[in-house]
DNA sequence: GTAAAATGTTAACCGTAGATTACATTTGAT
DNA sequence: ATCAAATGTAATCTACGGTTAACATTTTAC
Protein backbone atom coordinates (compact mmCIF):
# COMPACT_ATOMS: atom_id res chain seq x y z
CA UNK A 1 0.00 0.00 0.00
CA UNK A 2 2.55 2.94 0.93
CA UNK A 3 0.87 4.96 -0.97
CA UNK A 4 2.54 8.23 -0.10
CA UNK A 5 4.63 10.16 -2.10
CA UNK A 6 8.53 11.66 -2.43
CA UNK A 7 10.43 14.64 -3.03
CA UNK A 8 11.10 15.40 -6.46
CA UNK A 9 14.97 15.28 -5.09
CA UNK A 10 14.23 11.67 -4.23
CA UNK A 11 12.19 10.42 -7.20
CA UNK A 12 15.52 12.06 -9.20
CA UNK A 13 17.40 9.65 -7.72
CA UNK A 14 15.56 6.57 -8.26
CA UNK A 15 14.94 7.77 -11.70
CA UNK A 16 18.97 7.90 -12.03
CA UNK A 17 19.45 4.67 -10.55
CA UNK A 18 16.83 2.80 -12.85
CA UNK A 19 18.17 4.21 -15.88
CA UNK A 20 21.97 3.64 -15.05
CA UNK A 21 21.13 0.77 -14.33
CA UNK A 22 20.08 0.23 -17.94
CA UNK A 23 23.77 1.18 -19.37
CA UNK A 24 26.10 -0.31 -16.59
CA UNK A 25 26.38 -3.87 -14.81
CA UNK A 26 26.04 -1.87 -10.93
CA UNK A 27 25.53 1.33 -10.80
CA UNK A 28 28.35 3.25 -8.00
CA UNK A 29 27.72 6.13 -6.35
CA UNK A 30 30.10 8.40 -8.76
CA UNK A 31 28.07 7.53 -11.34
CA UNK A 32 24.95 8.78 -10.42
CA UNK A 33 27.10 11.62 -9.13
CA UNK A 34 28.00 12.52 -12.63
CA UNK A 35 24.63 12.32 -14.11
CA UNK A 36 22.81 14.32 -11.12
CA UNK A 37 25.43 16.97 -11.74
CA UNK A 38 25.98 17.23 -7.98
CA UNK A 39 29.41 15.93 -5.31
CA UNK A 40 29.69 12.61 -4.53
CA UNK A 41 28.99 13.79 -0.08
CA UNK A 42 25.53 14.40 -1.54
CA UNK A 43 24.50 11.10 -3.20
CA UNK A 44 26.14 9.38 -0.18
CA UNK A 45 24.06 11.22 2.04
CA UNK A 46 21.05 10.97 -0.23
CA UNK A 47 21.63 6.84 -0.70
CA UNK A 48 21.84 6.75 3.45
CA UNK A 49 18.06 8.89 3.41
CA UNK A 50 16.58 6.27 0.43
CA UNK A 51 18.00 3.17 2.18
CA UNK A 52 16.28 4.54 5.44
CA UNK A 53 13.27 4.79 3.11
CA UNK A 54 13.14 0.75 1.60
CA UNK A 55 13.94 2.13 -1.66
CA UNK A 56 17.14 1.45 -2.36
CA UNK A 57 19.76 -1.30 -0.68
CA UNK A 58 23.06 -0.04 -0.55
CA UNK A 59 25.88 -1.52 1.89
CA UNK A 60 29.07 0.65 2.87
CA UNK A 61 31.80 1.36 -0.02
CA UNK A 62 29.33 -0.76 -1.99
CA UNK A 63 26.74 -0.61 -5.17
CA UNK A 64 23.30 0.69 -5.27
CA UNK A 65 19.95 -1.67 -6.30
CA UNK A 66 16.69 -0.39 -6.43
CA UNK A 67 14.12 -2.25 -4.01
CA UNK A 68 11.31 -3.78 -5.50
CA UNK A 69 8.88 -0.20 -3.66
CA UNK A 70 12.12 2.01 -5.20
CA UNK A 71 11.78 0.01 -9.02
CA UNK A 72 8.09 0.87 -9.11
CA UNK A 73 8.35 4.49 -8.43
CA UNK A 74 11.31 4.81 -10.10
CA UNK A 75 9.61 2.93 -13.45
CA UNK A 76 6.77 5.67 -12.92
CA UNK A 77 9.04 8.68 -12.54
CA UNK A 78 10.50 7.59 -16.11
CA UNK A 79 7.45 6.23 -17.50
CA UNK A 80 5.84 10.08 -16.77
CA UNK A 81 9.05 11.80 -18.31
CA UNK A 82 9.15 9.79 -21.58
CA UNK A 83 5.50 10.17 -21.64
CA UNK A 84 5.51 14.34 -21.26
CA UNK A 85 8.31 14.23 -23.35
CA UNK A 86 6.90 12.86 -25.84
CA UNK A 87 3.89 15.15 -25.80
CA UNK A 88 5.14 18.23 -25.88
CA UNK A 89 7.50 17.32 -28.61
CA UNK A 90 4.71 15.74 -30.69
CA UNK A 91 1.71 17.10 -29.82
CA UNK A 92 2.71 21.06 -28.81
CA UNK A 93 5.47 20.97 -31.03
CA UNK A 94 8.57 22.52 -28.04
CA UNK A 95 11.86 22.20 -29.23
CA UNK A 96 13.10 18.88 -28.36
CA UNK A 97 16.17 20.22 -25.41
CA UNK A 98 12.86 22.87 -23.53
CA UNK A 99 10.92 19.61 -23.55
CA UNK A 100 13.59 17.47 -21.85
CA UNK A 101 14.18 20.06 -19.71
CA UNK A 102 10.63 21.07 -18.80
CA UNK A 103 8.88 17.32 -18.61
CA UNK A 104 12.15 16.67 -15.79
CA UNK A 105 10.42 18.98 -13.80
CA UNK A 106 6.80 17.92 -14.80
CA UNK A 107 7.48 14.30 -13.82
CA UNK A 108 7.14 15.17 -10.74
CA UNK A 109 3.87 16.91 -10.88
CA UNK A 110 1.08 14.28 -11.89
CA UNK A 111 -1.08 12.26 -10.08
CA UNK A 112 -2.31 8.66 -11.04
CA UNK A 113 -4.60 9.63 -12.33
CA UNK A 114 -3.49 12.23 -14.35
CA UNK A 115 -0.60 10.50 -15.70
CA UNK A 116 -2.81 8.02 -17.27
CA UNK A 117 -5.83 9.91 -18.57
CA UNK A 118 -2.57 11.72 -20.28
CA UNK A 119 -1.43 8.36 -21.55
CA UNK A 120 -4.13 7.41 -23.13
CA UNK A 121 -4.91 11.22 -24.41
CA UNK A 122 -1.29 10.87 -26.40
CA UNK A 123 -1.57 7.33 -27.56
CA UNK A 124 -5.06 7.69 -29.39
CA UNK A 125 -3.56 11.30 -30.66
CA UNK A 126 -0.41 9.88 -32.38
CA UNK A 127 -1.69 6.40 -33.73
CA UNK A 128 -4.44 8.56 -35.54
CA UNK A 129 -3.41 12.22 -36.17
CA UNK B 1 15.65 42.01 -18.15
CA UNK B 2 15.55 39.83 -14.92
CA UNK B 3 14.70 36.27 -16.25
CA UNK B 4 15.60 34.53 -13.55
CA UNK B 5 12.88 32.06 -12.46
CA UNK B 6 11.81 31.37 -8.91
CA UNK B 7 11.16 28.73 -5.87
CA UNK B 8 8.02 27.01 -6.56
CA UNK B 9 7.22 28.46 -2.77
CA UNK B 10 8.11 32.06 -4.21
CA UNK B 11 5.77 31.62 -7.30
CA UNK B 12 3.09 30.29 -4.72
CA UNK B 13 2.88 33.57 -2.56
CA UNK B 14 3.05 35.73 -5.46
CA UNK B 15 0.07 33.87 -6.94
CA UNK B 16 -2.10 34.27 -3.52
CA UNK B 17 -1.21 37.96 -3.16
CA UNK B 18 -2.63 38.32 -7.01
CA UNK B 19 -5.69 35.92 -5.96
CA UNK B 20 -6.18 37.83 -3.11
CA UNK B 21 -6.11 41.19 -4.23
CA UNK B 22 -9.04 40.03 -6.31
CA UNK B 23 -11.36 39.27 -3.58
CA UNK B 24 -9.86 42.05 -0.90
CA UNK B 25 -9.21 45.87 -0.66
CA UNK B 26 -6.33 45.28 0.57
CA UNK B 27 -4.23 41.99 1.25
CA UNK B 28 -2.86 41.41 4.63
CA UNK B 29 -0.18 38.38 6.23
CA UNK B 30 -3.26 36.87 7.53
CA UNK B 31 -5.63 36.44 3.94
CA UNK B 32 -2.07 34.77 2.78
CA UNK B 33 -1.40 32.68 6.24
CA UNK B 34 -5.38 30.85 6.12
CA UNK B 35 -5.13 31.02 2.09
CA UNK B 36 -2.03 28.98 1.73
CA UNK B 37 -2.51 27.50 4.58
CA UNK B 38 0.67 28.45 6.70
CA UNK B 39 1.52 29.87 9.85
CA UNK B 40 1.79 34.05 10.40
CA UNK B 41 5.47 33.64 11.24
CA UNK B 42 6.02 31.74 7.84
CA UNK B 43 4.50 34.47 5.81
CA UNK B 44 6.35 37.33 7.00
CA UNK B 45 9.76 35.61 6.85
CA UNK B 46 8.54 34.92 2.55
CA UNK B 47 7.83 38.61 2.70
CA UNK B 48 10.58 39.96 3.59
CA UNK B 49 12.26 37.84 1.26
CA UNK B 50 9.76 38.67 -1.89
CA UNK B 51 10.43 42.33 -0.65
CA UNK B 52 14.34 41.89 -0.76
CA UNK B 53 13.91 40.19 -4.52
CA UNK B 54 11.72 43.42 -5.51
CA UNK B 55 8.60 41.16 -5.67
CA UNK B 56 6.58 43.40 -3.36
CA UNK B 57 5.97 46.66 -1.46
CA UNK B 58 5.40 45.86 2.60
CA UNK B 59 6.06 47.98 5.11
CA UNK B 60 6.51 47.26 8.21
CA UNK B 61 3.00 45.90 9.94
CA UNK B 62 1.50 47.01 6.91
CA UNK B 63 -0.41 45.42 4.02
CA UNK B 64 1.30 43.74 1.02
CA UNK B 65 0.81 44.73 -2.77
CA UNK B 66 2.69 43.80 -5.69
CA UNK B 67 5.45 45.41 -7.76
CA UNK B 68 5.78 45.70 -11.44
CA UNK B 69 7.82 42.57 -11.67
CA UNK B 70 6.05 40.56 -8.69
CA UNK B 71 2.49 41.06 -10.87
CA UNK B 72 4.02 40.16 -14.39
CA UNK B 73 5.51 36.82 -12.57
CA UNK B 74 2.21 36.39 -10.40
CA UNK B 75 -0.11 36.79 -13.76
CA UNK B 76 1.95 34.28 -15.59
CA UNK B 77 1.35 31.60 -12.59
CA UNK B 78 -2.09 32.02 -12.57
CA UNK B 79 -2.69 31.73 -16.17
CA UNK B 80 -0.50 28.24 -16.51
CA UNK B 81 -2.50 27.24 -13.26
CA UNK B 82 -5.84 28.14 -14.99
CA UNK B 83 -4.82 26.96 -18.73
CA UNK B 84 -3.27 23.64 -17.15
CA UNK B 85 -6.64 23.31 -15.18
CA UNK B 86 -8.54 24.09 -17.93
CA UNK B 87 -6.17 21.37 -20.56
CA UNK B 88 -6.44 18.62 -18.01
CA UNK B 89 -10.10 18.52 -17.42
CA UNK B 90 -11.99 19.48 -20.37
CA UNK B 91 -9.51 17.59 -22.69
CA UNK B 92 -7.63 15.05 -20.36
CA UNK B 93 -10.61 14.71 -18.64
CA UNK B 94 -9.29 13.87 -15.16
CA UNK B 95 -11.59 15.04 -12.08
CA UNK B 96 -11.84 18.40 -11.13
CA UNK B 97 -10.30 18.05 -7.48
CA UNK B 98 -7.45 15.99 -8.99
CA UNK B 99 -7.00 18.56 -11.81
CA UNK B 100 -6.47 21.51 -9.10
CA UNK B 101 -3.95 20.08 -7.40
CA UNK B 102 -2.20 18.92 -10.28
CA UNK B 103 -2.57 22.47 -11.57
CA UNK B 104 -0.84 23.88 -8.44
CA UNK B 105 2.14 21.69 -8.71
CA UNK B 106 2.24 22.21 -12.65
CA UNK B 107 1.89 25.92 -13.23
CA UNK B 108 5.77 26.04 -11.94
CA UNK B 109 7.05 23.52 -14.14
CA UNK B 110 7.21 24.78 -17.88
CA UNK B 111 8.90 27.21 -19.62
CA UNK B 112 7.74 30.23 -21.43
CA UNK B 113 7.95 28.58 -24.79
CA UNK B 114 5.84 25.57 -23.81
CA UNK B 115 3.56 27.50 -21.89
CA UNK B 116 2.54 29.18 -24.97
CA UNK B 117 2.55 26.02 -27.47
CA UNK B 118 0.27 24.81 -24.72
CA UNK B 119 -2.22 27.72 -24.53
CA UNK B 120 -2.40 27.26 -28.37
CA UNK B 121 -2.87 23.65 -28.56
CA UNK B 122 -5.75 23.83 -25.84
CA UNK B 123 -7.47 26.98 -27.75
CA UNK B 124 -7.65 25.37 -31.38
CA UNK B 125 -9.10 21.98 -29.61
CA UNK B 126 -11.44 23.67 -27.71
CA UNK B 127 -12.52 26.33 -30.27
CA UNK B 128 -13.45 23.67 -32.57
CA UNK B 129 -14.00 19.87 -31.44
C1' DG C 1 -9.36 56.34 25.42
C1' DT C 2 -8.42 51.98 27.06
C1' DA C 3 -8.33 47.00 27.33
C1' DA C 4 -8.78 42.80 24.88
C1' DA C 5 -8.41 40.55 20.64
C1' DA C 6 -6.36 40.12 16.34
C1' DT C 7 -2.49 40.49 13.62
C1' DG C 8 2.61 40.93 12.63
C1' DT C 9 7.40 40.03 13.90
C1' DT C 10 11.33 37.86 15.92
C1' DA C 11 13.99 34.14 17.84
C1' DA C 12 15.02 29.51 18.23
C1' DC C 13 14.47 25.31 16.22
C1' DC C 14 13.69 21.28 12.59
C1' DG C 15 14.29 18.80 8.14
C1' DT C 16 15.87 18.65 3.46
C1' DA C 17 19.36 19.04 0.18
C1' DG C 18 23.10 20.91 -1.45
C1' DA C 19 28.59 22.32 -0.97
C1' DT C 20 33.57 21.77 0.60
C1' DT C 21 37.08 19.58 3.10
C1' DA C 22 39.32 15.91 5.14
C1' DC C 23 39.62 11.23 5.86
C1' DA C 24 38.55 6.09 4.83
C1' DT C 25 38.27 2.47 1.74
C1' DT C 26 38.55 0.20 -2.56
C1' DT C 27 40.53 -0.44 -7.10
C1' DG C 28 43.99 -0.78 -10.45
C1' DA C 29 48.75 -0.52 -12.30
C1' DT C 30 53.12 -2.18 -11.68
C1' DA D 1 51.78 -7.01 -2.64
C1' DT D 2 52.10 -2.32 -2.61
C1' DC D 3 51.21 2.33 -3.65
C1' DA D 4 48.66 5.83 -6.09
C1' DA D 5 44.37 7.06 -7.91
C1' DA D 6 39.58 6.72 -7.70
C1' DT D 7 35.66 6.44 -5.07
C1' DG D 8 32.83 6.62 -0.65
C1' DT D 9 31.88 8.72 3.81
C1' DA D 10 31.79 11.99 7.72
C1' DA D 11 31.94 16.52 9.53
C1' DT D 12 30.78 21.02 8.96
C1' DC D 13 28.62 24.75 6.62
C1' DT D 14 24.90 27.20 3.87
C1' DA D 15 20.20 28.26 2.20
C1' DC D 16 15.33 27.50 2.08
C1' DG D 17 10.99 26.98 4.07
C1' DG D 18 8.44 25.50 7.45
C1' DT D 19 7.17 25.21 12.86
C1' DT D 20 6.11 27.10 17.88
C1' DA D 21 6.49 30.44 21.45
C1' DA D 22 7.12 34.96 23.02
C1' DC D 23 6.68 39.57 22.20
C1' DA D 24 5.23 43.99 19.50
C1' DT D 25 1.85 46.48 17.26
C1' DT D 26 -2.57 47.49 15.46
C1' DT D 27 -7.45 47.14 15.51
C1' DT D 28 -11.85 46.76 17.60
C1' DA D 29 -15.34 46.91 21.20
C1' DC D 30 -16.88 49.27 24.75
Amino acid sequence: MTARSFSPAVEDYLEAILTLEGENRSVRSIDLSRHLGVSRAAVSKAMTSLNAKGLIEHAHYSSISLTDEGRRHAAKILHSHRMLKRFLIEILGVDASVAESDACHLEHSISDETRQKWLAYIQSNLKSG
